[in-house]
This record gives C-alpha cells, structure tokens and sequence, in this order.
RNA sequence: GCCGACGUGGCUCAACUGGCAGAGCAGCUGACUUGUAAUCAGCAGGUUAUCGGUUCAAGUCCGAUCGUCGGCUCCA
C-alpha cells in the first residue's frame, strides 16, 4: 500500500500500482471526470501515472493551469489527427497548448483556406463525438525512429532529446503522436472545440527560427462546456472594440497616411494634446526627481555610430542619409539616445562628488522594422520615448535603480495602470555565456541588484533565462493588449560596458580615472505606446487630467450662443479644455455624439439657466443636474489637480 | 522580411456569373429653435489605394507596388 496525501493534508492508502485516475474516482465519479492531470510532489504528471511510494498529491482540473493544459494540449493532438484523416501528405510539427487556447504547426507547402479549416473543425467534433480512447506508450530510440520515419519534424525532435530522456507516446484511435503528456483519457471529453482563423492558417517559422521552414500554424481553443466558449468568444468581440487602433482613429486621436507610410502615424489635436499632457507631467516629475533634461540632435555622422558599435550591429535597423560609397559624410537618424547622452556626460570633467548623474529627455527615435512589424501605435518607425541615462558609481547602482522603480510606478499608479502591469526580470542565458560581456560575478551581483529593488518595490515578478541585453540584466514592465499581446511598455537595463566603450569617466577619491556604471531608463515608455495602452485601458475614456476635451458645450437653440461664448471663456481661461459645438438643432443627437467622444462633462445651456448663471451639467458617470458655473469649474479644476496629488478622479 | 486575408466619398456599407459607381450618417447652405439614439429641404463629395495588363467593356479577371489587419521573427 501507499500512502497519498492530497489536499488539505487528507492522506488515503492505496494498492501500489493504482493511477491518479484511482484516486480521483476514490473521492467522486465528478472529480474524476474532470481531473486532466496532477502534480506528483509537486512534478506535472498524466492522470495514468502509477503510485510506487508515498506522495503528495494534487489532482487538476480546468480551473488549474496544468489541468487546463492537458485538457488544450489533448485538443491539439485532435486537430493533428482531423488534419492528418483529411490531408493525408501533411507532415506534423509541434501543437502544444497556449495561455488561451493551443495551435497545431502543418508543413503542406502551403496555407489552409477558410473553407479548409472549417471542415476540420467538422471533423474535430466528430473524433470528439468517436470518443476514443487514449493511450500512452512509451518506446526506445530506434523504434520511436522507426514508428516515425515518415514524420521528419518528429524524427528531429527524437534526435534532439536527451539520450536518458524517455520517449513516449500518446495514441487515439488510428492517430499516434510523439508526446511529453499529460493528456485526458478520452476524446470526447473536449466537450466544445473551435478552430480560430477567419482568413485560414497563420505561417509560422519551424522552431521559432526565420531561417527554417514557414509552417501553417492553426490556431483553436477549447472549454469545458460552450457556454464557456461562447462567453470567452464574446468577451474578445467586447474587447475588440477597445483597440486601440480602432478606437483611437474613431476618437481622431490619430491617423495615418499611405502617402508618409508606414509606422508613422500622425497624432491629431486630440492624440496630440494627449501625449502634450503625458510629456509635460514626466518632465515636471523627472526635474522634481533630480533629472537633468537634454536636448540632442535627432541624427549624427556615421563616425558616432561606428564608436557606439551601431554600424557593425545595428545598421540595418537604422535610417541612413547618404551613400558610404559616395558621400564624403554619411548620417544616420537616431535609433537609442545613449550615445548622444553620454557625448553630453564627456563634455565636462566628473568628480565621483557629482555622481549619480541623472539625464532625461524627450527622445524622438527612428527604427527601420521590417514592413510586417508594424502595428497602430505599437510599433512603429518613428517614435518618442521619455528616456534616460543615469550614470553612477557601482556601489549608487541599487539605490539608484529602486528610485528609478518607484518613480515608474508612481507613473503606473498616476496613469492607473499599475494593477495592470507585469514585472519581469530579464537575465542572463548561463549555457549561452559567448553572448554577454562580463563574467559570471558580474551578472550574479548585478542581477542580484535588480532583484533586491524590485523586492524592496514589492511587486510581483517573473524572473526570465536569456532575455537580457548582452550588456547587462534589465527589468522590463509589459501590459496586455485587447487581443490579449503582451507588449514591453518599459524597460530598465543594466550596462556595465558602453561607458567603457564610450571612455566616460570619473575621478574617484583616490584621484584615478574610473568608469561608472550606466542606467538606460524610461519612465513612461514610448509615448505613442503609452497613449495606446491608456486608450485600451480606459476604453477611450480617459480620466479627466487626460482628456484632450473635458467639457463639451451644447446651447440648446442659437439664441444662446452669446451666453455659451462667455461661459466658454470663463472655463478656457480656467485652464479647462472646451468645445463648443454651437449647432442648436438636434440638440439631443449632439449630446450622444458627445456621449459618445468620451468627453467627461457636457453642458447644456438654456433660458432658463441663463437667468441664475448656472448651467445643466452631465457627466459621463450618468449623474446630471444643474450647477453654478464658478462652482462648476472649481469642480473640474479639483479634478484635474488631483494628478498631482497622486489621486486620480473617483473613476479610476 | 516571411505566411495569409483585405483595400469602393470623412465613416458604415451596396453594385447578380465583367455591362452607365449607389445609399445612410457626417459636411456645407437654407428653414425650424425644439433637453437625451437622430427636425425638414437642398447642395457638394469617388480617376473604386497606385501603376500596368487582358477585354468591345474592369470596382469586379491577371500582375506589380503601396497600405491595413491576423500570425511568425524581431522589438519600446
């Protein structure tokens, strides 16, 4: 017998040799039914696995992620086999389950159609329908090779596991896979199914590589019940119609233009006014924080670019003005600021006494990203980004970092987007050591460093192998878009190296010329970015300090134009932004189209407003009434000065 | 850059297998002065993304380019 514990520290006993699935059924038939996998002491295993010793058990379902896992990677392995009863020639690659849902990757040579993936969705609920049973079995090299032979994706990856790694499989009705598992036992099971892919198969590279093969890569997701599905459906058309890039062209925040072409989008007054109120606050913000603001050319000569490393390693990401070959000067437009921040740190002599030295600046930059990169305000070609460069002693490093982390999420909570962020700590690859400068003491201190400021910030983080610069560790801040994306809005990087490349210096105690350590920095992010991030997250609606229009005026006939004129005045001179839409007729459709902008207040004017100086106010929280006009504005002045209090309005 | 879908007035969409580019909203002008999803009348607005080809005839078919969207790769 073995003793099981399981949760809350019930311990049962059990034959050797009886499975999960034993266990689950030993409490109730219904937790049986919907355990997709368990962990093991703590180790991810299949609802089959065999009890030999004692253990700690924890059975999985649906609302778990390993759980939840078995039961997608299980939906894949059905959409492997729909794909392969109706195209025989398909070779299969990988089909794992994702945080929404799972994909299968096809080599045929070409896209599924539409039409294509619908019939193998039919045919995905048939083998749910065909209920069969799945089986796990296990091989040795040379027959996992055999069985296989006519699968070369998977013959590659047999090739790449380990020689004690053990090669199992996983089988349901005529259909076999090489698999890790876990997986459910039957294939009915997989109650609602459905294929994603209104314009047919996505491509994607084999193994994630550019150079490899492009593969047909189909996407599905899969729940317990349809009511599960249709919610989880319905919610992404919801949050569709928060995109940014539609909503923010719908609201004129911006446009873009075939003609001036791609990444670059043109803000409109509103987008404008927007990102105006972005800069102006992060600048206050940073000079009250003791940075010191520049000014530096948004190009240089290739001679800069050749010293930063830019020209052997990033030229092809830059715009350049001239021809080498021609030219006797060769400009390029600026893809980072550091260069030029630390050609302002080199124009004067630094005492160890000055530092940390703190630069800011409004930074416009220009990448050339490959014409499929680009997106709305996400990614583009020319953008402006609040960045920064703080140079300092080794030892001013941690602190220097934990202030640049609280000054982040003072923006995050000002912007009301702090409960919306992610924190990761991006280190280095150990097994891949050629790919960083440094040695290992390096990486392990300074990482330790950015660990320690982001324990002290008490936020949640994820620490991530091989995502640092080969220059240093960084802590990067992402927020998830509508479609569910995530993007990196901010990021904090570590550079033991560029100063020495760049020959900064300092004067320590002792009289000796040193180099200091640098911070790249940004404390807003790219503000295009930014602006996109905030209109998604507040659906258009942004708090009142945000607002490019934060009241609309709407006499009710033009009788009283004179009267909103004035109070218009009054407002504009009270630093508040209005419009007047002076149009009397169908007042009623003005105020929905009003609604309808987001503006945060509208004010109807009328006779019988007129006489006592008040004015109909509605706000867009539903509530309306009428107000004095002095009080009205003291009201929205509270509002908008809350920003600096660290409060936003009540909507937040 | 790669795989795929798409591109018709400012916006939303129409135009049967190729056969005279059309409507609603927005805009402008005039009338109406009226408080929450729409007052009436009139006017203007398109070389159907661009360039080329096939055809008696192209928004529609073919090719290239540009742009947009969804993926991949890359990244703030």
């Amino acid at each position: 017998m073995v003793k099981v514990t399981l949760k809350d520290d019930v311990v049962k006993q059990f034959k050797k040799g009886s499975t999960i699935l034993d266990v689950a059924l030993s409490i109730s038939e219904g937790l049986a039914r919907n355990t997709f996998a368990c962990e093991v002491n703590g180790q991810l295993e299949d609802v089959r696995f065999k009890l030999e010793s004692d253990c700690k058990v924890n059975l999985l379902g649906f609302d778990s992620d390993g759980g939840r896992s078995a039961f997608r990677h299980t939906s894949a392995h059905i959409l492997a086999q729909a794909v392969k009863r109706l195209f025989k020639d398909v070779k299969l690659a990988i089909g794992p389950s994702i945080e929404e849902g799972f994909y299968y990757d096809f080599d045929l040579d070409r896209s599924f159609t539409k039409d294509e993936i619908v019939l193998i969705e039919k045919e995905m609920k048939k083998i749910v329908k065909e209920n069969l049973e799945i089986e796990i079995f296990e091989l040795g090299r040379e027959e996992a090779l055999e069985l296989m032979k006519d699968e070369p994706y998977k013959v590659e990856l047999i090739n790449d596991l380990p020689e004690d790694e053990k090669i199992t499989f996983y089988k349901q009705g005529e259909f076999v896979d090489l698999c890790k598992g876990p997986h459910l036992l039957k294939t009915k099971q997989v109650k609602s199914i459905k294929l994603l892919g209104e314009d047919g198969s996505s491509g994607a590279y084999w193994k994630g590589d550019e150079k490899n093969k492009m593969l047909a890569r189909i996407y599905g997701t899969s729940f317990l019940k349809n009511a599960d599905l249709n919610k989880y459906l319905e919610a992404k058309e919801e949050a569709k119609k928060r995109d940014h890039n539609k909503l923010g062209r719908e609201l004129k925040l911006f446009t873009t233009s075939e003609d001036i072409g791609q990444g670059l989008p043109l803000l409109m007054p509103k987008g404008a006014k927007v990102i105006q109120l972005l800069q102006r606050f992060i600048e206050d913000e940073e000079e009250k924080r003791g940075y010191k603001l520049t000014k530096t050319p948004l190009m240089a000569k290739s001679d800069m670019y050749e010293k930063s490393g830019h020209w052997q390693h990033y030229k092809d990401g830059m715009f350049i003005l001239g021809d080498e070959e021609k030219d006797k000067e060769v400009f390029a437009l600026r893809p980072m600021t550091c260069p030029f921040q630390f050609t302002v740190y080199n124009a004067e002599q630094h005492s160890y006494k000055e530092l940390p030295i703190r630069y800011g600046e409004t930074s416009t930059l220009f990448r050339k990203e490959s014409s499929g990169e680009m997106h709305g305000l996400i990614r583009l070609r020319q953008f402006t980004i609040s960045e920064g460069h703080i140079v300092c002693m080794k030892e001013q490093v941690e602190d220097e970092i934990k202030e640049v982390l609280e000054l982040i999420n003072f923006v995050m909570e000002t912007l009301g987007i702090e409960k919306d962020v992610k924190y990761m700590l991006s280190k280095w690859d150990k097994t891949n050591k050629g790919k960083y400068i440094g040695d290992e003491k390096d990486w392990e201190e300074t990482q330790e460093m950015l660990r320690n400021a982001l324990n002290n910030l008490e936020v949640e983080y994820k620490e991530v192998d091989g995502e640092a610069a080969f220059y240093g560790p960084k802590i990067d801040i992402l927020f998830k878009n509508v479609h569910g994306k995530e993007d990196t809005i901010i990021t904090v990087q570590l550079d033991f190296a560029l100063a020495e490349k760049f020959d900064m210096t300092y004067i320590d105690k002792e009289g000796n010329k040193v180099h200091p350590t640098t911070i790249h920095r940004t404390s807003l992010g790219c503000y295009e970015r930014t602006l996109a991030m905030l209109i998604e997250k507040y659906a258009g609606v942004f708090p009142t300090w945000l607002s490019p229009v934060q009241v609309k005026l709407l006499p009710i006939s033009d009788k009283y134009n004179d009267y909103t004129k004035e109070v218009e005045k009054k407002l504009k001179r009270s630093g508040i932004r209005v419009e007047v839409d002076s149009r009397a007729e169908k007042t009623g459709y003005k105020i929905r189209e009003a609604t309808l902008e987001k503006v945060p207040y509208i004010c109807v004017l009328g006779e019988k407003e007129e006489k006592d100086n008040t004015i109909a106010v509605r706000s867009r929280k539903g509530d309306e009434g009428t107000e004095d006009v002095e009080g009205f504005i003291d009201r929205i002045i509270k509002e908008v000065v809350t920003r600096e209090n660290n409060i936003i309005s009540e909507e937040k």
